[in-house]
DNA sequence: TATATCTGGTTTGATATTGAACTAATTTAA
DNA sequence: TTAAATTAGTTCAATATCAAACCAGATATA
């Protein structure tokens, strides 16, 4: 099976829309995100908080699908908020493990709280079921991309 | 009717799937086009060639839900690069109109073939009909989010 | 018409991200 | 056991992006 015109087109069509859903909801964010945290910073704390913490950075980069250096940067922004700890690694002395501080904690049920609004201003005009419905689909794209990613 | 935690959760995961795919697939084709270009300004060239130039900076940021200053940024790139040229809008002494040049044309052709070897490693991983199915939901998801940027 | 407002585009300063080079610690293997 | 290869994290230079301030031309209004 070799992917003709007409489905090469959807394909860029696809990840064109995934783009600019991407740019509008990030956007979306970060302007109702307090005390200017970018939505990267956010994720990473409610990562934490809701899959729980003392991960490593490298687990956190893959999570999130970016390099290494860029997970440095966030976790040293993160933690010049004091939001998070770094603390040494138990038994691997190259690596680390982040927890969260009682103030990253609060903040980031604030930071959820915060985007509420936003939220509640979409209710009813985004479909959520459907949107729930497209998760499974969703995340078998990005299984594929991830075990592709050297090509 | 008022989202429930299980919706809202649904609705955060939804949106990082979203923001996965964006990057491993910006990563995938940042890697695949030539001569650096970087897939945002693959992405306007490839809408001026398929969709017909001659379209303000304006527009064009509006297509791709970028500021104007990142638009006149990429333009600038493109420009400096000899793909594109800027020519004064014929009415509107403010404005310009953003046309292709034959080198622009031929770089885009180029950069689609550039892309071939890596859809083709991903043909017969991507569900292309599930993707396809799922368009007039994500370009309804992105309307939404686009109607209301002024949350 | 003259002034005020609006609009298209640029500029500026700050931040996020990347890829690549680097350091230090661990693991492998000779 | 020691040298080589791998791995976790950091650093660096380059680029993309944004928000906000800005400029100049167009439109509205008084």
């Amino acid at each position: 099976m070799t992917l003709d015109e007409e489905q090469r087109k959807a394909v860029f069509q696809f990840f064109n829309e995934i783009g600019i859903i991407q740019q509008l909801a990030s956007t979306m964010f970060n302007k109702c995100l307090p005390d200017g945290v970018h939505v990267s910073h956010f994720a990473v704390l409610n990562h934490l908080a809701r899959l729980g913490d003392g991960k490593t950075p490298l687990k956190l980069a893959e999570a999130f699908q970016v390099t290494k250096g860029t997970m440095t940067h966030t976790l040293s922004t993160l933690s010049k908020r004091r939001f998070i700890t770094l603390r040494p690694h138990a038994t691997d002395g190259r690596s680390k493990l982040v927890f969260l501080t009682s103030a990253g904690r609060a903040f980031q049920v604030r930071a959820v709280e915060s985007l509420g609004p936003a939220m509640a201003a979409l209710d009813g005009k985004l479909d959520y079921d459907r949107m729930i419905a497209m998760l499974p689909e969703l995340a078998k794209v990005r299984e594929v991309l991830d075990e592709n990613r050297d090509l």
